[in-house]
DNA sequence: CCCTGAAGTTAGGTTTGCCTAATTTTGAGT
DNA sequence: ACTCAAAATTAGGCAAACCTAACTTCAGGG
């Protein structure tokens, strides 16, 4: 079986994503958008992966794309090598949690085998990247976290960071600076109607912060109990 | 300008490096068989390599190429990438120095200058690779190294291991195993006629190694004493 | 000085992945 | 049912890099 090619492992990437983030089939658009290619460039490329001898999807014509087991088996490994590479760079080198998405973006396609394992061991076989996100074992396996958006708490509600999107670097240094980061407690405090901004107070902070839906949306939490 | 391509890099890289170790023009068979393409293929890119706006190299079609000054510095940058990566693996992360090389033709494409900054300032700025090759300066100047193959030392002579080409990973166990390694002393006590093999002692060893032409012509090392 | 084999180049073709423009399909609203 | 805009696909192209096969140039020996 010739090698994956770097474009290929970043649509399989994309489509489990969204896969998961929608949990319904991933449209054309969505990918094209994610990808930042064209419609048909998606078009193309998916007919290419459905018609392929691994079958690396399924792909009904106008109705979105679905990822087989063997896709699946290798954006798992795509994922696992991107995340440990975040989570290598924040903690070996010293980069900031805003900085790693993008050079992990180029590295996820390049390591070996080789080097995957010697930073996961020597970063203790972590079960999550720098932004929360859980890291798939070697050769499968993620299990889907049980948390919701910072969108769908309710007032009163504690709760306790889980995971941010860590595809913004600008809202990830914006996060940082309130200190929401994962493992982060934090006290729902007020939301506005209509869509308005949720009112939010971290642990040990005397500061409340009022986050748009733009934020509240790509930050995950784990509700800790009632108010 | 736009980004240089990866198959650039690697063309620009060993046309400097192959007009380091001949001291001439670059001919087209010896790029072939150093990239491992047809010698049709080298000779497309280099005509595209010399009619880029940055005029990367000059190419005297049937008589070889040179770089130019903007070759040069790119070639320099690439290698700056790959023998820092060298480095960075065997001391954080404990790859042989047989392994390293493979991983490194891959990675110099793909990292930042923001990683090659933290790699080479976590590594303390080091100015050989494992191989002993020197590792070019940001931006620019690489040193020609006072060596010396061992093919050329005479009978008698104590000597030094610069450095070692990194390419055979095989030759570089071998190596390893006999403890030929950069930094080690060694005395030649006989050479057979005929490019004959050369019977080398390292220091501190009881032993006598006869190494043959395919092994000395790749090993470099500094003369010590006349003996 | 000419001939020839080796070295190098050109010609023409393939694959990959992207693009824009044109067309088709879908599905939501009347 | 019908219309029609949005979503998706197809058609046709382009740029990188590679290939093989055919041809050209070079340089050394007779």
């Amino acid at each position: 079986m010739p090698r994956l090619t770097a474009a290929v492992e970043d649509y399989l990437r994309a489509i489990y994503e969204i896969e998961v983030e929608t949990g319904a089939a991933v449209n054309t658009a969505a990918l094209a958008e994610r990808l930042g290619v064209s419609q048909a460039s998606v078009s193309g490329m998916l007919r290419k992966l459905a018609e392929a001898p691994e079958r690396l999807v399924r792909h009904a014509r106008y109705h979105g794309v679905r990822l087989n087991p063997a896709g699946k088996r290798a954006a798992l490994e795509v994922i696992r090598h991107h995340r440990l590479v975040e989570a290598y760079l924040v903690t070996a080198l010293g980069y900031g949690w805003d900085e790693v998405h993008h050079e992990a973006d180029h590295l996820e396609h390049v390591i070996s085998e080789a080097f995957e394992d010697r930073i996961a061991a020597f970063l203790g076989h972590p079960d999550s990247d720098p932004h929360g996100e859980p890291i798939p074992a070697r050769g499968g396996r993620l299990e889907r976290p049980d948390d919701v958006r910072l969108t769908d708490v309710a007032v009163g509600q504690r709760a306790r960071v889980s995971r941010v999107s860590d595809r913004d670097p600008e809202l990830l240094q914006y996060l940082g600076r309130l200190g929401l980061k994962p493992h982060q407690r934090l006290l729902v405090t007020a939301r506005s109607p209509f869509d308005g901004p949720i009112h939010v107070q971290p642990d040990g902070s005397q500061e409340i912060y009022a986050l748009g839906r733009r934020i509240t949306d790509d930050v995950f939490v784990r509700i800790e109990s009632q108010g």
